[in-house]
DNA sequence: GACCAGGGCGGCC
DNA sequence: GGCCGCCATGGT
């Protein structure tokens, strides 16, 4: 057993070789996170997690259980996945990397996230979110965990339809600032729920219509929002690594049903841990 | 003071 | 369709 729901408020996770939190927050897909003395506290849309790692276990305490369930795709085997990409150049990648799992970040958080990461540095922008929350989200309620303090929801679409192009500017956004309030009027007329049904290709083209999404920041989202494991979105990093991939390699990977999962493997490795993959 | 960062847009051909 | 310059901003 991966992982199990003991009550509303709590998960235990029991194959570690496949949930490393600290390499899942280090794995660019989610930004808003803060180390604490015991474990982390990760906030996702306006559900709250604290992850402490224990011996052999991982005990996640949260405002949901059911919801923290999916968000970490807990009812999926990565050992599966990761054996169908036994490749030798993933193998140090996986190594360190192998605990990570692909998220269901909140869609409209994902999205705003991305058209801010364009050309920008994680520190930077994960800075910038970070005020976004502080200023314009709701405050989290603590009362049933006392880590819980000044912490803020992603704002709604409503409260982000009330920003203008200068309060972006203000928050660090740059020239993203007229994407934003535009992708932010656009999101108001695009369901979640709908979106989901749609094959792919044909969800891709739709991204691509929101201001400040190109393809990149359309493959964040496909992966990070709609769990498409098979895209891989290719940033400078990704960008290097696929460059030194023999032909074969290069289509075998994107053949791969899971390319976005190795995808995540290899920018862990490369971006954070500056580990060579051969 | 260049160059880079989980790139996209608009103009040009 | 592809190519290219430009775009804020902080870090190295």
């Amino acid at each position: 057993m991966i992982a199990k729901i003991i009550n509303n408020h709590q998960i235990e996770i029991y194959d570690l070789s496949q949930f490393d939190i600290k390499a899942i927050l280090h794995s660019g897909q989610v930004f808003r996170y803060q180390q604490t003395d015991q474990g982390y506290l990760l906030y996702a849309g306006n559900h709250w997690a604290v992850i402490v790692p224990k011996a052999d276990v991982v005990v996640i305490t949260c405002d949901d259980a059911n919801f923290f369930f999916d968000y970490f795709d807990l009812a999926t085997d990565y050992e599966v996945i990761k054996q169908t990409l036994a490749w030798p150049y993933l193998q140090n990648a996986i190594r360190v990397g192998g605990g990570i799992r692909i998220l269901r970040g909140n869609f409209v958080e994902v999205v705003i996230s991305f058209i801010i990461s364009a050309n920008n540095n994680i520190k930077r922008f994960s800075q910038t979110l970070a005020a976004l929350c502080e200023q314009y989200g709701t405050l989290l309620q603590g009362q049933d965990c006392n880590l819980l303090n000044n912490a803020y929801a992603f704002p709604t679409l409503e409260q982000l339809s009330r920003l203008t192009v200068a309060d972006f500017r203000c928050l660090g956004c740059g020239y993203r600032d007229q994407y934003l309030v535009k992708a932010i009027k656009q999101l108001a007329t695009m369901d979640y729920a709908a979106l989901s049904a749609l094959p792919t290709e044909n969800l891709r083209r739709e991204l691509l219509t929101l201001a400040g999404v190109g393809p990149k920041v359309a493959d964040c989202i496909l992966l990070f929002a709609f769990r498409r494991y098979e895209v891989v979105p290719v940033d400078t990093w990704i960008k290097k690594a696929l460059e030194k991939l023999t032909p074969a390699q290069q289509t075998a990977l994107w053949q791969s049903p899971y390319a976005g999962v190795a995808q995540q493997y290899m920018f862990y490795a490369l971006q954070y841990l500056h580990t060579d993959l051969s």
